[in-house]
DNA sequence: GGTCCAATCTAAACGGTGTTCAGAATCTAA
DNA sequence: TTAGATTCTGAACACCGTTTAGATTGGACC
């Protein structure tokens, strides 16, 4: 508030016992309603702690900065994304299957859970050098990509060679398809064809099983 | 700065005229130059406007909001990256290699202008319903696209049929791969496999080829 | 029980931010 | 030359993230 000469209003709710009790579970909690009602945007770390009926610096004793809080909400969204690819990827008949079923599970979870997916998909709100257990999170989801396209390798369902382009562009195609159901401009595309994106999104997904099978001989 | 009793501190250095002359162009210039070394948390509408030597009130009257502000400088990506993309575009033999220099293209261009990168691929940092001309300059691009599409499928580069599916699977590409590019973690990827990102576009591109190729029968 | 320490929380402060507004300075057209 | 529209200034308002000293509390040890 500045070098304001008179106080901060009343910058919190009153509450029975001077300690919180569980905080931090509450900050976190708080922000992804928050995100979920008013966007990203809305998100202060003020406010944050406004709901919570706790001071401004109270946050401080749970989280670095805001960047910290932002970080953890992310690692969230990290960790249900993975356990649903981990469904996914159990549910399916084949490995080529199980690729298309996440990269559909992929869209799906960022479009059920907008507020995740605004701070997953863009590391420099939730910066500085994400916490081990983030990376962890990251480095898992990589490696079941990896023994998935390998299994496809081996059963005849991709394309031989070095695994890592293929894991790079299914990776892409998960974060950018994502990142365009969510932020609008997929949105607009399908409307203009009187589709929908769950629609678009299976058939990419049945696309990308069929160039992978296609292209394996 | 709230409401100091004393005065805010001189917020601009003396200009020889009371106009400025050229605010907005300049206004633009010093945000990707604050992009480019600060990043993009530095870019504050009084930062810039004090760089441009001009009051904090100034930018205004020149653009809606801070919102506006970014809005204008990733329009200014847009434009750039599609022509560099009609170039490509141009350049290539065929359809199907016209679609992999497309997605070169995109990447290298996010490499070398991280300011644009930066703002592109966020459009809840240059929110309220972008402005027409960045809508035409997207739309312009998905339709490069698809001529490119449709002209691999004529030329039986591509698996027959609608080609929304496909359309929607190369723009995730780019836009995934220039995401993860520019944020990290394949920087992270790729140097660990004693690789390039540079390389590895390459081959996702030559795969992309590939796999078109080898599933349009 | 009492004592002491570490953890937690408050209140106030500092400097920064976006945005608005009245009024001064200047450009433009008549 | 004058009138009006544009541009810019300077001050203000309400926020923001973060730090700090000091009050309050919980838990461990006696």
């Amino acid at each position: 508030m500045g070098g304001d000469v008179k106080a901060d209003r009343l910058d919190r709710v009153s509450r029975a016992t001077y300690h919180h009790g569980a905080l931090r579970e509450e900050l976190i909690t708080a922000s992804i309603a928050l995100i979920e009602s008013d966007g990203i945007g809305a998100v202060s770390l003020r406010r944050v702690a406004r709901e919570a009926g706790v001071s401004p610096g109270a946050p401080y004793h749970h989280f670095e900065d805001r960047a910290a809080l932002l970080n953890a909400v992310a690692a969230r969204g990290y960790a249900a994304l993975l356990e649903e690819a981990r469904a996914a990827h159990a549910a399916a008949g084949s490995p080529v299957e199980a690729i298309g079923a996440m990269v559909e599970t992929y869209v799906r979870f960022s479009r059920a859970h907008p507020a995740y997916a605004q701070l997953m998909y863009r590391p420099e709100l939730s910066e500085p050098a994400k916490d081990p257990a983030t990376e962890a999170l990251a480095q898992a989801a990589i490696q079941l990509l990896t023994e998935t396209v390998l299994a496809c390798q081996a059963s005849g369902g991709a394309p031989a060679g070095d695994p890592a382009p293929l894991v790079t562009m299914i990776w892409s195609i998960c974060a950018g398809l994502a990142m365009l159901s969510v932020d609008g401009p997929l949105e607009q595309m399908t409307a203009a064809r009187g589709s929908t994106i769950p629609e678009l999104t299976g058939q990419v997904s049945a696309l990308l099983q069929v160039m992978l099978v296609g292209s394996a001989a």
